[in-house]
DNA sequence: GTCTTTTATTTATCATGATAAATAACACCC
DNA sequence: GGGTGTTATTTATCATGATAAATAAAAGAC
């Protein structure tokens, strides 16, 4: 499209850099190297594994790119193992999404399953600092927006709730699937065109159902919980859903006849852009 | 335990590499770039990102351990931009729990609530060929095992029959999350033990219930084939759990009175280690 | 025309060394 | 003792160039 392609011929043999980054993972399984040990320094793995400066450095780029390492500078710096982060592993999934990004629907086909679990698992492994926090994050929007900008920010905070309910999970499996589609819902270009409009319904209901999740759990209430949750993503799919049609319909409707500039603007509105970091 | 710890004390300053994959990564969204599309040759990034060879491979190799882009040496050759395969997104996914290995109750917990759905929502998509693959899958283990070696290809190959059902998912974020947890079923120390194990129940009762979902799936009934899966999934956890549980208490019973040993012991119980690739 | 060989191109790796930046540990001053 | 400056250590980056390996395209053989 933009550039002429290469066919994809390839039978990519194993890079001397990849091998080595192997070796080092294998020295971490076998020595049983915790989070925080130290790894061999540079020069000692120029010696050991024989490779040049430049391979060794950019097999540790690569582990350091996965956060499986870190490097410090200094003395008694160097390289050590790390545990990867979970931001750090929300990107690197969110870099499979980038071409296929999911669609609205998709995206709460996984809440609605997922996250009344969630809720009903941490029923009673909530303390006061718990729904402290909780209630500090509704307090942004229980009162109307005031300007556009403010609208966002609400629609930002309503999904930092479901955030802050993940943090409690004793599951780290249930953790990071709950985490990765609330991600997915900061970051889609389409998602942020309808948090960019009014809506206040959404606001409304959003409202309602928390305050009624939290009644639930702060009376240890699990099933009661799970149920509201249910209802909640029920209702929020329908809904996102509602309002994703409006955008696709409004943008076909005035739409370019051409074809080329209508699909452009279509794959940009299914687009994933996460915001920069940092 | 291994090696002095040091101190996690840093705050890592942003890295040049880090701040040239960036870059990278900014060009490719801002020009729209597509897989397959090339990017600027090596010794044009030294020139116009001003940094040395060095630090440009580094940042490369780090995009490429991504799965993001690839090389290709010779004529034509160069850097391509990839996407993310789904293996490479298993394997970087696999990382954030190398150390915190989820509990067979964590993974039942994700599997229960996400296939059912799965199967419901893929009802109607399956053509012949596809049933053909998975009956294919079930002629691995229609017939009881005779070695230990066999017992373990049979458990291998029911969880492939699950990821077969998964590649017929229209969802990719859906499908995405039901994969995982199966490879961390393949990959846990502690399944591979339960594995090894002669266990017929599971053998048993695994083909009864995947007999009845084709039957559901043939008939293009989703609430039926929902259902199955659902009881199949927990059916299966309660097996597991079992089987779980006796590992522990018999390995409590045999550990050594060092609370060293039985520690570093129970931990390889707990671990994470993926069989290696290619 | 089809197969084989050569050639040109491009990354991959090796090699080496210099300078910069970060920082823990030490020495020093008050 | 407590703050301050110095030093030693270690990675980070830059610089440069040579050789190796892969491979698409061109040239040549039959």
């Amino acid at each position: 499209m933009t550039q002429p392609q290469q066919p994809v011929t390839n039978t990519p043999r194993r890079k001397r850099t990849d091998v080595i980054g192997e070796a080092i993972k294998d020295y971490i399984a076998q020595q049983g190297l915790r989070p925080g040990d130290r790894l061999p320094h540079e020069h000692h793995l120029i010696e050991t594994l024989d490779a040049s400066k430049g391979t060794i450095r950019e097999a540790l780029r690569a582990l350091e790119s996965q956060g499986l390492i870190q490097t410090r500078t200094g003395p008694q710096g160097g390289t050590f193992l790390a545990e990867v982060s979970t931001e750090r592993t929300l990107e690197l999934l969110s870099n499979y999404f980038f071409f296929r990004p999911p669609t609205i629907h998709d995206i709460y086909e996984i809440r609605k399953q997922l996250e009344p679990s969630l809720v009903a698992s941490i029923t009673g492994l909530l303390d006061d600092a718990a729904f402290q926090r909780l209630e500090n994050v509704m307090a942004f929007y229980s009162s109307p927006p005031t300007s556009l900008e403010e609208e966002r920010t609400q629609r930002m905070k309503e999904l930092e709730f479901h955030l802050v309910l993940v943090e409690y999970s004793p599951n780290p499996l249930m953790a990071m699937m709950c985490r990765f589609p609330l991600e997915l819902l900061m970051n889609l270009t389409v998602c942020q065109r309808i948090y960019d409009q009014p809506y206040p319904e959404l606001r409304h209901k959003g409202l309602d159902y928390q305050s009624r999740l939290l009644h639930a759990l702060r009376e240890w209430d699990a099933e009661g919980a799970r149920a509201i949750m249910a209802e909640h993503m029920q209702a929020a799919q329908q809904l996102m859903e509602t309002r994703e049609a409006m955008l696709v319909r409004e943008f076909l409707k005035v739409g370019k006849p051409s074809d080329q500039d209508q699909s452009a603007e279509y794959l940009a509105l299914r687009s994933y852009r996460p915001t920069e970091k940092r």
